[in-house]
DNA sequence: TCTTGACTTAGAGTTAACTTTAACTGTTAG
DNA sequence: CTAACAGTTAAAGTTAACTCTAAGTCAAGA
């Protein structure tokens, strides 16, 4: 299959149709088509956008800055350079979250150990 | 020193006095003191439950829940084991947390790579 | 044909976590 | 003594990211 109605596309995500439709008025998700009765249809590409949009989403980039990185990637080569440098300075806020991560979770483990 | 006004604590744990005044109208931080003229007393035991809090926080505990935890530790050895059991189920929740952010960090990295 | 159910839209409502405002009080420097 | 300042309160406002409602459309099955 290559072609999802927004309740497929919406269990394959694992996001509400009411998300899907939200990121598509924030327009996070400018190439879902529409059937001849309006309904949309989504293709791979589209859920692999998805997919992208939750790993960025998901390493605490904003809604807003991930459609300014989708509006670059729109515009194609041209833009490369721009899009490629948001994402190496998102790398580097990842590397430092996981560090940020590792050292709470020594403060936890150490709490847990205290036993008092 | 081992007092600190809302201004010092603030600038100590780098949040906002509007954040303090507001982690205590929520129950967060049931020890705070007041002066004579009813100003805010921050002692050091003060400052390291704020260290803790923000360290659940930064791992994604609610402050719902930090409040659960913060109101367990309260009452001293009686909750011991339930408070620890919280500690040991957020550990968790920081572990998978972490393998996320590197699949997500590899997601990302790949995306650079790709060079299109 | 009727009705059921999944979709559509615009816009309102919700939630968490602040953040600010307004009106006020007590402390301190000149 | 007084002006500036740092604090106080209750309550309203803000923001991001959903989440839901209401009213309507369309296709398919009994």
């Amino acid at each position: 299959m290559s072609l999802y109605t927004i309740a497929q596309a919406s269990e394959e995500v694992d996001l509400t149709p009411y998300t899907l439709r939200y990121y598509e008025k924030e327009g996070l998700l400018p190439n879902v088509t529409k059937d001849s009765a309006g309904r949309r249809k989504y293709h791979d590409d589209d859920l692999q956008r998805i997919g992208f949009i939750k790993c960025l989403k998901g390493t605490g980039m904003s809604l807003k800055q991930i459609k300014e990185y989708g509006d670059l990637y729109e515009k194609g080569k041209a833009k490369f350079k721009e899009r490629n440098a948001m994402l190496e300075e998102h790398r580097e806020k990842i590397l430092q979250e996981i560090k940020t991560q590792k050292k709470y979770l020594k403060m936890v483990e150490a709490k847990i150990e205290m036993k008092i």
